[in-house]
DNA sequence: CTGACTTTGTGCATCGGTTCACAAAGGCGG
DNA sequence: CCGCCTTTGTGAACCGATGCACAAAGTCAG
């Protein structure tokens, strides 16, 4: 093949076929993790890799990786396989992650603290404009080579640093508020760690992160497979913690809040 | 009406279909949503609720919310509703939520430490048996009531408290590492959030939180609404988007919300 | 007791996504 | 140059999820 590694543009490519039709969803989920295991058979110097191998490497079945693929184009050499490296510029491009995204993080608690230094944040054309909270006595102290603003400064931050996608990492009784004021300043893509449904106007993608609801998930197959292995007789022989006392009605305690 | 606010038992009542059945997984991963607005409502007093009431504090369809109530069994009243806190009571049994759920969480950095700070953990019959981390200078510290015990223990917990789940949220390098050993020790449910695909043994259940994913996906729509927007009209001066402070009376709006 | 009204539960058409299986495409050895 | 072998790209069947629209079921006023 000997495609450049550095390809030149790939916009005047005749095998470019993604601009017509658009990305199914799902395909739009896999794509950031085949990019992730490109990137790291990149590093270890594969040049060359094939919907088996990759697929494999990606959890997912191969047939399914090669319609992806095919949704970005024709990249692929029969008999061979996809060029490494020419395949993560395509998939990134398809992604939008050949330009630049400034974020603002709300919310500079534990978790605020921890999205501001994970590492691939920007590794990948994502940029934190502005780590923001409201406590006063979080308000600038530094985290992660960031002086945390107060949250009044929502919109100049937006406006300033054009700030396209906003990180909501609040607690649930500040979230919506939070969000609130993202919109208005004109963020358009949310990602919602708090524990609420946020309410936005058509038009602004919101994406949500919830550890209570995986949680709750992983329960109910952890219980299904419980009791299939139990035969459906007593369940209970388990360490349940009911069982006559109902502490049910109780429950109203619910989501309360995520430490800020 | 007539239904006892504290349920008997639930198991003997003719309107339960659950047992037979599976739930479809799209219905199990919005169980925990209307659980959550459920709660909310039974705690500001409401005792009934309609499932067009319910399915819009949910952000979904109202048909599709009466279908996924009646995959658990038919426990509403035509031209009443549903009993709010007998739903919940409904909805926690069909995720499994009436038992304990002990947990041990791996890696105690940023990320780590807002998981343990995290309030809505504990209220859903979820707790956490263990903290660990192998960085000697954080073992024997203690965050929210617990003491951090070495990663090297990991059998020893699970096998004491008799752990279903991990939450594994250390770094990427020692992800599998860890997850090895958690399904070796008898996990068969597990919470990734480190940044990779986990290989793990049919039976167990991994489901990940990955951050950078997530910014991509966003990143691919609103890459797709900024073209969209300039192929009609350039007019990328002014990055506001249009509608701007026209709207606040965030009760009424749209919501275009994702699943997870 | 009756009839109007409300809301559930669901049959059905539709849609998007997954998987299989295979023809077409291309490299490569001889 | 040819024919074999590998791997892609995709047609088509299948499967689960969605949403409409409506009959059935129940409440409630009078």
């Amino acid at each position: 093949m000997s495609r450049d590694s550095v390809p030149h543009k790939g916009t005047d490519d005749p095998r470019d076929r993604p601009a017509d039709d658009r990305l199914p969803e799902a395909t739009v989920a896999r794509l950031p993790v085949y990019l992730r295991v490109l990137t790291g058979m990149a590093e270890r110097g594969v040049v060359t890799v094939s919907s088996d191998q990759l697929a494999a490497g990606a959890g997912v079945n191969s047939a399914k990786l090669r319609k992806d693929l095919s949704h970005l184009g024709s990249y692929g050499v029969r008999g061979v396989g996809y060029d490494v490296d020419y395949l993560i510029y395509q998939v990134s491009r398809a992604l939008g992650l050949t330009q630049d995204w400034p974020a603002v993080i709300v919310g500079a608690g534990n978790l605020g603290r921890a999205l501001a230094n994970y590492g691939g944040f920007a590794t990948r054309g994502f940029r934190i404009a502005a780590l923001l909270d409201s406590d006063p006595a979080i308000v600038g102290t530094r985290i992660a080579h960031l002086e945390v603003r107060h949250s009044d400064e929502i919109e100049d931050v937006v406006a300033q640093h054009k700030v396209a996608i906003g990180v909501i990492a609040t607690p649930a009784s500040s979230a919506q508020g939070v969000c609130d004021r993202l919109v208005v300043a004109g963020v358009t893509s949310i990602l919602n760690f708090a524990p609420l449904v946020l309410n936005v106007p058509a038009g602004v993608d919101v994406r949500k992160v919830d550890l209570s609801i995986e949680l709750q998930i992983l329960a109910f197959h952890a219980q299904r497979r419980s009791a299939e292995r139990n035969g459906r007789v007593r369940q209970d022989a388990l360490h349940t913690v009911d069982e006559g006392a109902t502490r049910l009605p109780a429950a109203a305690a619910a989501n309360s809040a995520a430490e800020a």
